[in-house]
DNA sequence: CACCCTCTCCACCTTTTGGGGGAGGTCAGA
DNA sequence: TCTGACCTCCCCCAAAAGGTGGAGAGGGTG
């Protein structure tokens, strides 16, 4: 049985949900808030499966009250069973898109969505899959193939380069010094710096600071996952 | 009414798949095809709005076909209407998952999807959305939620440069030395040596390459759309 | 075998970079 | 008005980086 937790400011929209999806005979609606604070202690208490979340809400917005939940919940890890987050509003512009991806949420619905649809959305949910509207997926994966895509001609001109080269310029895109290099990699510091020669001159770069661009621009090196503690 | 082609190399699931979709009083299967370049001469000839790809094919496979066929209309433009993809497979590793998108795909989803989810997919796909396999989605949206999270800490560190400081740390993203920068920006080579010193000693970094990273990671430098034509 | 590529290292040199000061100017706010 | 933050520029100096050329060892290939 799924338990889900309903949230939104305006109730009558509030039972409307709720009463789809207590139809479903593998769906119980446990719970349900007015506003983000009402939603962050309902969570705790009641420990839903799945939570639908309006954005707009008085006291504290949607978003900002399922980066708590889940923040919560990332922290208790082995106590509270993972919950998650379908975000169901009215509005689709990219900045509620994003933030709400960034919050944690798996998945983002538009009101508009006929009923067996956000049934779906919940058991999909549940399963561990996650359910955009079908334009926001569109959206998503145009900001995916941009990235993806401009990697493409550039990632060829790293074939130039021999194993070794590549492992340098690994290096350099991680912020390490020819000597810091050197010890990476148990050779001397005057064979780095051959090897680093060969990589700019290859790639047509000037200094190491265009090394790092390169790589990050080919898909060599990528944003995010590294510590920046330098 | 939705002119479908449906591309796989095994007959009978060609077949199977053409016969729910010709079901639907709004779509009709106008073509089928059983390789990848049978495919591309099949687009052509045939015009449909949505085609329906298998990846494992002989000849040529599905992503091959499908960036073929993209490309094509990308230079045709004006000519042939807007056809779009939706890769059908039974497997779903990243790496072809990555690559139908490069490819220009709108959809990703497996063979055991139910019927009428097939049939959904196509429509949906065809108004301009985008359709994913739930667990694709979450691993796309894992993806996402990862570049835009780790930026978050770091460019709060963004702040305590200057507004100057932060143009010069932009240009050393780009791959400028000092000397560009200096022209860049109508200062003195003496004043951007000034800026650099305290961009590196405020963001606690050791030297212009490591600034790069710390630009790609806090989001100022963005992977994509940049020419890398030192 | 000779040949080519790669990896390893060395020496010498020039340029760039980064750190340490100092100094004058503007401009906003206490 | 004075202080502080910011931008601008200067000098000197040490360290790092980058270019050039050479060289030996190992591994493949024709």
């Amino acid at each position: 049985m799924l338990r889900v937790m309903v949230v939104d400011d305006q109730a009558l929209v509030r039972r409307g949900f709720a009463l789809v999806l207590d139809n479903e005979p593998d769906i119980e609606v446990v719970a349900e808030a007015g506003t983000g604070v009402e939603a962050i202690e309902a969570a705790r208490v009641h420990q839903p499966d799945i939570i639908l979340m309006d954005i707009r809400m008085p006291e504290m917005d949607g978003l900002e009250a399922t980066a708590r939940i889940l923040q919560t919940q990332e922290r208790a890890e082995a106590g509270d069973k993972a919950c998650r987050v379908i975000i169901l509003t009215t509005f689709d512009p990219d900045e509620y898109v994003f933030r709400a991806l960034q919050a944690g949420a798996s998945g983002f619905v538009l009101k508009d969505i006929p009923p067996e649809a956000l049934v779906e959305a919940v058991r999909t949910v549940a399963d561990g899959g996650a359910m955009l509207a079908p334009g926001i997926t569109q959206r998503l994966i145009s900001q995916f193939a941009q990235k993806l895509g401009t990697g493409r001609n550039l990632a060829e001109r790293l074939d130039r380069l021999t194993t070794r080269e590549r492992e340098v310029l690994a290096a350099i895109a991680d912020g390490k010094s020819n000597a810091e290099i050197a010890e990476a990699l148990f050779i001397g510091a005057a064979t780095v710096k051959t090897h680093v020669s060969s990589v700019l001159s290859k790639l047509g770069l000037r200094d190491r600071a265009q090394a790092v661009v390169f790589a990050y621009e080919c898909g060599l090196a990528t944003a995010g996952g590294r510590d920046v503690g330098f």
